[in-house]
DNA sequence: TATATTAAAGACGTAAAGATCTTTTTATCG
DNA sequence: CGATAAAAAGATCTTTACGTCTTTAATATA
């Protein structure tokens, strides 16, 4: 639902939110947010290229804040890098069903919807000035993973 | 966020739910739904084992609905076949956050939680019950997909 | 102006989801 | 029993999301 690319893509909005003004490049940004550097160069560029992040070339220069974290939405942050649809078109292309769709598609557009605004409803600067330690803050000494994966409730036998 | 992979199993279980009794094979269900067929066999597979549909083998065999729809919900359906994951765990591992999520994680989580309620509460009967035509419904002729793609609002350049 | 530093752009590789095909097993019917 | 019809199982192929690498363009500083 919130795709990997998303995923690094918030992270780094959140981490650049916390310092204002500061430009951070993509190597520090990467190593920060624990995403690939190559992979984030390309995110970046999709949040730049929406107006949500600035971009300086050359010594000095790396990514800041384009706009006041207050005023951007998760959604925003996910759509740029990963445009996030709803069902408008009966996914079978019924001629019947230009014009609304069936009583399945239309309740998954719901869904949908719901998601969408749920994001549209949050901003960037809501999670910054809510107390607790964001994942990107030098919060912890050592990355210690601890692997704790598994015993998940499996239905099937 | 519902996978392509979701929806053939949604619209095969609408569509079954429609025939209540009467087994429908792989081909025919494909047909119908507008599915690969060799595809939806094993999607199919995943709907057996989760007990949501029977299945027959042999001459007049195929699949029928092994509960009352109205007892199935759309969450179940989705999450036969590609389940549905919540974020239960910080991303990046941070030994602070094993215990509850990130001001950023948590409400990611609280997205993914209101999408997969909207989905729990709603039931396969409900959807075969509401007036107008579904998908799968033999409610036309002949396809005419007519490729109305695009015109998207694109937030970019 | 020359050099170092950085993002932009795009070619290329990898892994996972989606889709196809073949073989095996189970059932029906003559 | 033999033939046919169907799902089950699993090998393989394709497409897309994810990720890496190299080259180019822009910016700062000496």
């Amino acid at each position: 639902m919130i795709s990997q690319t998303a995923e690094y893509a918030l992270r780094a909005i959140v981490f650049l939110g916390n310092q204002p003004g500061l430009p951070c490049t993509t190597a520090k940004l990467a190593d920060e947010i624990e995403a690939p550097p190559s992979y984030l160069a390309k995110v970046m560029k999709g949040l730049t290229r929406a107006g949500i992040v600035e971009s300086r070339r050359g010594l000095h220069g790396g990514f800041t804040m384009a706009r006041d974290p207050s005023e951007v939405t998760i959604l925003e942050v996910v759509d740029s890098v990963d445009a996030f649809h709803r069902i408008s078109d009966c996914p079978l292309g019924r001629p019947a069903h230009t014009s609304g769709l069936c009583p399945l598609h239309r309740r998954l557009d719901d869904v949908m919807a719901a998601a969408r605004k749920a994001m549209e409803y949050m901003t960037v600067g809501e999670v910054l000035e809510e107390p607790g330690m964001l994942c990107n803050s030098p919060c912890v000494t050592g990355p210690d993973p601890q692997d704790v994966q598994g015993a998940e409730d499996q239905a099937g036998s």
